[in-house]
DNA sequence: AGGGTGACCTGTCGGC
DNA sequence: TGCCGACAGGTCACCC
């Protein structure tokens, strides 16, 4: 589900609500993608100092460490003062002195992870390697060709990959490649500059959209507060297959790139 | 070192 | 109706 609007959705859908909450109790479900990394009795008595986002992951800041939340492929949270009983696929839930903190992932591919410290082994081996954020000022037209220099793998690849630029996922990629006139299967590391920076543009254009109309609801991505999102609307060539391209007509076309769908015009992403 | 693949897990959907 | 394969918003580990 989650790709960086959707989680950025969630984070401000509760970041307010739960900041100087006391935790009370947790409890835990089936095992997600990493263990816990703590005993859950570790964190009764800790107290929510915020909420950040680094990536894909949600970051609680504690009184003592921290708890990166992921909400992988199926993930979503929820928070509220009161909830009916834990579903089968609720398989984290938090109770603190200011509701209750809930994540419901089917699939199990997403995570929360206690760091006792920023260099506790586990959270290096998740954010060590992150490269810039999209919609900060360290994503820079000379960085993101620094990072694709030399590359021949296919640019709609590139992308997905977080030392490249972080929190772009399947929509998204497949969305600012179109935007940018791109053809996914370019190699990256033959792009000119001026198409990089068309490119790196639409990225943080198709990223800012999305997050003005809460996220992307294919399936049941919601926020924190079970508000669903409308950039499903509004895409140009994700999960289009077959259908017209809203700008020639043509019919999009899918193809796969490393185990991925890609969609695109072949009219308007020629190269 | 970069690039490609398999793995993790459950649910849903289309085709026969 | 039922079964089976393909596929789904992610990303790490491993191979060459």
């Amino acid at each position: 589900m989650p790709e960086l609007p959707e989680v950025e959705i969630t984070r401000q859908s509760f970041a307010l609500a739960i900041t100087g909450a006391k935790i009370l109790r947790v409890n835990l479900g089936k095992a997600l993608r990493w263990p816990l990394g703590c005993d859950t009795l570790d964190l009764q008595g800790l107290q929510v100092l915020g909420v950040r986002r680094r990536a894909k992951y949600l970051l609680i800041d504690l009184s003592q460490g921290l708890l990166l939340v992921h909400l992988g492929m199926s993930g979503s949270l929820r928070f509220a003062k009161s909830m009916p009983e834990r579903g089968v696929h609720e398989h984290f839930e938090m109770h603190t002195s200011q509701g209750i903190l809930r994540l419901k992932d089917p699939r199990r591919f997403g995570a929360v992870v206690y760091a006792r410290t920023p260099s506790d082994a586990q959270a290096q081996k998740l954010l060590g390697h992150l490269g810039p954020e999209p919609l900060e000022s360290d994503f820079t037209l000379a960085n993101f060709k620094a990072a694709l220099q030399g590359k021949t793998a296919a640019i709609k690849t590139v992308l997905l990959d977080a030392r490249v630029v972080v929190g772009v996922g399947n929509i998204y990629a497949n969305e600012a490649l179109f935007l940018a006139g791109i053809n996914p299967k370019s190699a990256a590391g033959k792009l000119s500059a001026q198409r990089l920076e068309k490119l790196l543009l639409a990225v943080q254009r198709v990223l800012r959209r999305a997050l003005a109309v809460g996220g992307s609801t294919l399936k049941d991505f919601s926020s924190a507060e079970g508000k669903e999102g409308y950039f499903q609307l509004e895409m140009m060539v994700y999960d289009r297959a077959g259908e017209p391209c809203r700008v020639c007509q043509t019919p999009i076309r899918a193809i796969r790139q490393g185990q991925r769908s890609t969609f695109y015009c072949t009219r308007c992403q020629k190269r």
